[in-house]
Parts: C-alpha cells; sequence; structure tokens
DNA sequence: CAACTTCTTGCGACGTGTTGCATGAGGGAC
DNA sequence: GTCCCTCATGCAACACGTCGCAAGAAGTTG
C-alpha cells in the first residue's frame, strides 16, 4: 500500500503505529498498517472476519490468518483492544474508543450500552479491595434478560 | 422434578430427561441419554468438544453435531447450563451446580471462583432498578489483572 | 404388529479462528 | 547499494462450531 494522500484521515494518525511497532522491534508493514486503518476508520466494534472481508476489497492477495495474528499483535501494542459479543465471540476496536458495559438479553439479542453505573464502579472497588483484582468489566457483556422479555414469560 | 435420592448417580436421575423430553413432544434417544449422563459425572464446566470426545470412546459412531445440538435442546429443556471461559468459549455444566462467578486474570490466565460478593447483589439490583434488566453475572467471567499480574508490570 | 408421521441423527460442507512451516520482506551494518 | 539476520506473511492443515439435507428411528394410531 502507498502512504495515504487522503485529507480525512491525516497521515500523522499512523505514527503512533510506527513508533510502538519500532519501540519494540517489531517491523513496520503495509498490512499492519492496513488493518489499523480499518481500525481507526470503524466506529463501533467489528469481527476479525469483518476486516479481513474488507481488506481483501483492497489487498485481494491479503491472508486471513495475518489479520488474526495482526489484530493480536495491535492489541499487545496496545493500539487495539477486543471485547466479546452475546455469543463469547471476539469484537475488536480501537484502543481509545470510549469504554461502555453491554447489557446483552438472552430472550431476545437485544443490547443494551452502559456508560457510567456507580454501582459498576463500587464492584470494581469492592474486587480490588478483596482480591487485590483490578476488574475491567467492559471485556465481556452482561447477560440477562430485558424488561420485555421478562414480561412475556417469567 | 422428582427429587433424586440416589447418593451415586441412580436411574431415577434420567427421569427428568424423559419426563422434560415427553413434555414437550420432544423424543427421547440413547444420544440424548447419554450426553446427559456425561453431564451429570462431571464435576465442573466441560466444553462441548469434549463432551464428544468422551462419548466418542463408548459410542464411536455418534456424531459431532449431534453432540451440539444435544446440548442446545438440553439447555432449551432447563436441564443444562452454558457459561463462558476467558476466551470466550462456551463451557456447559449440569443445571443444579451451584452458581458462582469467574474472576480470569489477562496477565497469567488464573481464575478464581467468587461464591458471594455484596457489591454483586447490589448491581443486579440496580440493573433490575434501572433497566429492567434481570441480570446473570454468572454467565461471562469478569475479566481484569490479578494481584501478582498487577505488582509484576503495572 | 404394521403403517405413518415427524423428530433426530449422521453426513458433508461451510464459517471462524489457530498453528507449523517455507518463503518473502523490513531494517541494521557496512 | 548490498549483505544479512530475523520477523512477518502466505499457505495448508487443523480445531471448534453450525447448517441443510436425506436416511433412520421414536412414538402414535388402528
Amino acid at each position: 500500500m502507498a502512504t495515504d494522500p487522503t485529507p480525512g484521515r491525516g497521515r500523522a494518525a499512523e505514527a503512533p503505529l510506527r513508533d510502538r511497532l519500532r519501540q519494540r522491534g517489531r517491523r513496520v508493514t503495509l498490512q499492519r498498517e492496513a488493518i489499523m486503518q480499518v481500525l481507526r476508520g470503524c466506529a463501533g466494534h467489528i469481527a476479525a472476519d469483518d476486516v479481513y472481508r474488507r481488506l481483501r476489497e483492497e489487498f485481494p492477495q491479503i491472508n486471513r490468518s495475518t489479520v488474526y495474528r495482526t489484530l493480536h499483535t495491535l492489541e499487545e501494542l496496545g493500539l487495539v483492544r477486543h471485547t466479546h459479543d452475546e455469543t463469547g465471540a471476539p469484537r475488536y476496536h480501537h484502543a481509545e474508543d470510549p469504554p461502555h458495559v453491554h447489557l446483552v438479553c438472552r430472550g431476545c439479542g437485544g443490547l443494551t450500552a452502559v456508560d457510567e453505573l456507580p454501582v459498576l464502579e463500587q464492584l470494581v472497588a469492592s474486587l480490588r479491595d478483596r482480591y487485590g483484582f483490578a476488574a475491567d468489566p467492559t471485556h465481556f457483556p452482561i447477560a440477562g434478560t430485558c424488561a420485555q422479555c421478562r414480561g412475556r414469560r417469567g
């Protein structure tokens, strides 16, 4: 891939990737830049295979395992994170996306995003006090049954 | 459901399966009984594919998709449940196993089982009040970093 | 017990994710 | 620019999980 001349997404955004790769003795490759580009241009969460499919349109020779391995690498570098959807499948997102918790209904599959919940912070504090455990409650969703599905049958 | 008076694993334990299947117009098959038997004889959580592998020793002709479909069926009947491990992969267990939450460390993979945590109940109550959402905090683990891994690098 | 209905199973193919290995490319030294 | 070392990529094969379909079996009716 050539460098990106587009005005919308400035090339300055690519610096963190190059810097972090070099800091750790890893290499800067076209594939890594392209994959990071997809994550940057993606509003919410995205499945690894969707990243692969998007890239194939532009780079038909790119390999699935390169995409999967690169996502792990970018996560190690702290540029990308993943959470899990309602089935437990991984979903990737840019590391700077604001954190939030998902409530997922096992009846209808409905999703609710929760940005703030004081009790959640109390839970995190309690786990830190009792177990020395630094919890990240955004990594997995919280499963349950939504109001509508509760009303419907139980 | 009939109570099971057998101390070991008596055949009375099979009655709930047959009853529930018939109640819903589903059929009683050897495969279903064998799969339920594996879950009953399994202390903790088990991967679907491990159920399959165990059954193959006794029933070499059994098919992988039968096992997967049957686990879903047994879950519909309320006899089996699944949670998710630290990678998000499903883990099955007998429905009567006592519920608990898993803390999973993303550094070392270490697991801590939490039986009681008052703040967790407050969280469940809060989600019910604010969203009408009946949360099951045992379904997904809580990801984070354990005390040792925090000390090591962070 | 024989016929019939329809649920279940086994099979094959596919989707998503991982791994081992040979080839290819990044980047440092000169 | 060239050499060289090592990392990264592409490929092929595998592991786990799902789906559509035809054959088989559970259970019902007479």
